[in-house]
DNA sequence: TCATGGCGTGAAGGCGCTAGCGTCTGCACC
DNA sequence: GGTGCAGACGCTAGCGCCTTCACGCCATGA
């Protein structure tokens, strides 16, 4: 099954059609073909078809470089976001990817990390290729916020609501969120938590706003972990060892992600305890996992394919009319409460 | 937090900083600035520090449409592969949208869903952006073929190893990865595997493997069950319905992936099954989660991550010396054994 | 001293396409 | 038969960059 040496180059056979080659064998001029691939309706149905027949015969497929070059629009746009695996944000990008190619917009992929040095290599790549618009998720550095300023494209930040977004921003308040949690568990008699929180800006909103909740109810604060983005269902060992050596075990831990909430479940599962009775899970992200895992996962559901259409949304809304627009767009989220907690 | 309605154009300050500005600013040509750019180490010392410094002070990114269009290479490769969401590729596309941007190429992000037609646009999408290679996962069409065909773009087929590759092939043998896993579960000493296949043409392989070498091996044909891809961890309640009406209990349950063997060991247990003792499960892929999950997962492991760099050589290798490639790269597979079967 | 050869650089011609501006044609109307 | 008016189309000047070619300069060796 191997060994073959070959070159892959001999597929390729003569050079590609350009506009040209299609205009001549039209007979008509390039201009009138380029109506033709970018607004159709505007050439007489007999040329439309003549035009059409030479396309399909000398096999032509317009050449985007050419076509950005000349009318600096890109049909493009970038969507950079932390990780890939086990991510929260992998509806959104689903929805994003689906929708962007389903309109003829190119996704460009960008995976930042947690590093802001790859962050700015990456932004500076989309503004190379003159994307659109960047949409982007994470926090900004002054290099970046300097980049994207003095770049035309629509730049987007979701899943945040940034106090000064340098362009607009779709998503929601994390601060809200963690405070509608300890709303919850206060409303379910729950009295120790255990907040295992993600490195990250993010994920740093909904505890801050999970403990301020907390405290105000004059209940003694949470004890805590701290676990590496993405926080996922192998970070759960650890945790649970954690919480088995913790003088007083919490009756709830709230988790960064439903992927993670997950794991905790299946260490407690293993270790004999009952799930919510002896200690309960909250995830986070409502992911499908939450409403599929026994026992369901009690999540905050945030619409990620909503962030992506409103992202989408705003994109066409301002290479169309450029009309303002607003420049939050909260989509909310929702508590969901099932049996884990 | 919201309201506020603003114009996201007034970020935008002039025009973008062109080579001609760079150049005149440093009081040399646009060539060599290019050349700077492009191939630093030629242009003599001085000269490069006066270059630099003028692009810092213009802000000056390249555009990449135009020195495209100019060298007719994009630094670009489009990746197209069904799904992102519990997808097995997760941990390919991870490898090599971080490889890719690292040696400063573009990743084009194509999702294909099982839909022939967008498989086309989005092959037809990477063409018109002229990139430098094409990886892909899944069946080819005619039509697919011939417009690869007639492309310059390297086309890389990941994940499998077609008889008759169209570019390059990174992968495995699916039927053999099916035949070990029935000769692994016949030295275990089971007897009545249930095989759930999804609908794809890689699952189907594994599956052929399997049931030809379980036949050879003189048993009872296995029971079977089938699911829409990508294979997910909420498949696994009707799966195990299903199992549970069948006439006899299977006493291993063969997955197309980690994530429906996580599923249906949940269900188990939540029936108060135990795994392996009252039923064995097996995955696929050796996701993180194979390791994680209690019991531990029985999977075969495919190093995604090395089908990434490998694809990635290909492209390396032949943009530069064009050698010769081998036109199957075979990556193997290893059948990890863990506790759950 | 003079040829030789690098090395660093500039000039100029595209790469394939778009968009503004103009021209031409056909048709309705007077 | 002349006029006006669109609709359809062609011309042409770039878009910003790369790359070949040629040139001048300086160090080297004979």
């Amino acid at each position: 099954m191997t060994g073959t040496t070959v070159d892959p180059f001999d597929t390729l056979v003569g050079k590609a059609a350009t506009l040209d080659d299609v205009a001549a064998r039209a007979g008509v001029s390039t201009a009138t073909v380029s109506r033709f691939v970018n607004n159709p309706q505007v050439v007489a149905k007999a040329t439309a078809e003549r035009i059409r027949a030479a396309i399909a015969e000398t096999g032509y497929i317009p050449n985007l470089l050419a076509g950005g070059l000349a009318s600096s629009k890109s049909k493009m746009v970038a969507v950079l976001i932390p990780y890939l695996t086990d991510s929260i944000f992998n509806d959104t990008m689903q929805t994003m990817a689906e929708e962007l190619s389903a309109a003829g917009t190119t996704v460009m992929l960008g995976l930042t990390g947690v590093s802001e040095a790859r962050t700015e290599d990456l932004i500076r790549a989309a503004i190379s290729r003159r994307v659109d618009a960047i949409i982007f998720t994470g926090p900004v550095t002054p290099n970046v916020e300097q980049m994207v300023r003095r770049s035309p494209a629509l730049f987007i930040q979701v899943w945040d609501l940034p106090e000064h977004p340098i362009g607009i921003a779709v998503g929601f308040s994390h601060h809200a969120a963690g405070r509608d949690i300890a709303r919850f568990l206060m409303s379910r008699g729950y009295r120790r938590p255990h907040v295992v929180t993600a490195q990250g800006a993010r994920a740093n909103m909904r505890r801050d706003g999970f403990v301020a909740e907390w405290l105000a109810g004059e209940n003694a604060a949470p004890t805590e972990a701290s676990v590496e983005v993405p926080s996922r269902f192998g970070h759960a060992r650890r945790i649970f060892a954690e919480i088995r050596r913790l003088d007083e075990m919490p009756d709830v831990v709230v988790c960064g992600s439903d992927y993670l909430a997950q794991g905790v479940i299946v260490e407690a599962l293993a270790a004999g305890l009952r799930v919510p009775e002896d200690i309960a899970v909250v995830g986070f992200g409502n992911s499908s996992i939450a409403g599929e895992m026994r026992p369901t996962i009690t999540s905050v559901e945030v619409d990620g394919a909503r962030i992506a259409r409103e992202a989408i949304a705003a994109i066409r809304n301002r290479s169309g009319a450029g009309l303002p627009q607003e420049r939050w767009i909260d989509v909310g989220f929702r508590l969901v409460a099932r049996e884990s907690a």
